[in-house]
DNA sequence: CGCTCACTTGATTGTGTTCAAAATGTGTGG
DNA sequence: CCACACATTTTGAACACAATCAAGTGAGCG
């Protein structure tokens, strides 16, 4: 469980902190030999830890690097037309950010950190040579960008046919299967958003984010205390957002 | 122009079919030596035509093979808990569809033909064999991974914060531009599918689409006959949609 | 020709937005 | 540690946009 953030071992060329990171399951799921995991170590880059409000790419930014959340929570948002911030996601540990800029060589959307953030640095091109040599890695990649897409029409489906109840209760739970993969509390957990935040990424004012909560409050679902979300009743929010027993993703955005 | 479509050329395994397809700068935009284009030819396999309604893949159904349409329209889509449609994607000659079933090795959509429709079948197994052999196939299929990334990104954009004019206004405008990349006209243009299935994706009722339509048609920026429209102030219509000059791909959908 | 389905148009309703203000929380400098 | 400024959250009231309900029109097809 422990991750070594320590400022001496940035930029490490050390053996291997990935086979040591508690997320190395997810990051990259890869079942790699110890050999491939120690070449998958020697050209990520640990950087300093992101302070809540820098920036970690720029829309519109060259595109180098994927980046693997470590500790903390970035959003990515893009910037429209008319100048307001539309956020597009959150990543938590062991969450893979910036993939979407290898098609233009830019990023498409600017990253942030919402608190202080911790991340692997992964430039692409060597990312990108080693899959020829470890096929299975490869594979992952394919498969991690693959979950991302599906993952994406979920939420178009949420922003597209939900009403204010079943979108919040869908980022709940999606927050707390989130959670729970990486071994935390499923039912308790603290929001590193704001409510602002939570709406722009739903599309729904604060308000409504704000009075959805309260009236989830007011019917046991939930108990909130600022940032602290503690989910009560577990299967009346699934019911909310409509889980059929044999499509159990549609829940998880 | 010519598409070979001659049923004695199913599954031909002549001398690359890909070669002389007209779409074969935009299916895989690959840079590839002929020698790389005929080992990429001899994978993929000519299906027969898909009557309009019939089922490219069904929803839960193993994940083989991505699809490249050739001619024709699909709509993907997913049949929500409450088993309503959810349409989560349109696709058109060029495009790739299936994508979202590498990552768990089944497809998290239905595909469907919006009228008679022709694709090459490209099994992925295969393809990503194929990867190993032509550096640049790997590379060319990471960026249409990540344009599919990028693409929903902006989709959601539009499902959260745009209103249903200008959610009308970047469908057309992105239909297009996707029919200007072939080198048809960007102006005038025959919808493949119902009104019903584009206010599905937009996620509005069928009555407001028609509603927007007539008052576009009204504004004199288009002009409706049925399914076939005609963009008559190109420029109106972009400023609908708040084109950024610098940011020309944000009214790409 | 008659049936069905898709589309259009109108009237009404409702969900979520917007505007406004108060309450609570957070960070900073003295 | 407190006081102050500022941001975030909550709550209330009025409004607006799009959904829904309802009816009518038109096109395609057996």
């Amino acid at each position: 469980m422990s991750i070594s953030t320590a400022p001496s071992r940035f930029n490490s060329k050390l053996t291997s902190q990935c086979q040591n990171c508690s997320l190395s399951a997810l990051c990259l799921p890869i079942a790699l030999a110890d050999e491939d995991i120690n070449r998958l170590d020697q050209i990520i880059e640990r950087k300093r830890p992101l302070k809540k409000g820098e920036i970690l790419f720029h829309q519109g930014q060259a595109f180098d690097s994927v980046f693997a959340v470590r500790t903390g929570t970035l959003k990515t948002f893009n910037i429209t037309a008319s100048g307001e911030e539309q956020i597009t996601g959150f990543y938590c540990p062991s969450e893979l950010v910036g993939l979407s800029g290898i098609d233009n060589n830019n990023y498409p959307i600017t990253a942030k950190a919402l608190e202080t953030t911790t991340v692997c640095e992964i430039p692409f091109s060597h990312l990108e040579n080693l899959t020829s040599q470890i096929p299975s890695l490869k594979h992952q990649l394919f498969r991690v960008m693959s979950r991302k897409i599906s993952d994406d029409q979920q939420m178009m489906v949420l922003l597209g046919k939900k009403n204010a109840d079943e979108k919040v209760a869908s980022f709940l739970l999606n927050l707390s299967n989130r959670f729970k993969k990486r071994g935390y509390s499923a039912t308790s957990f603290r929001l590193a958003m704001s409510r602002g935040e939570v709406g722009n990424y739903l599309g729904l004012a604060v308000e409504t984010v704000s009075r959805v909560m309260t009236r989830f409050q007011k019917n046991e679902l939930i108990e909130v205390d600022g940032k602290e979300i503690s989910i009560i009743n577990l299967s009346e929010m699934q019911k909310l957002v409509g889980i059929a027993d044999d499509c159990a993703r549609i829940a998880d955005i």
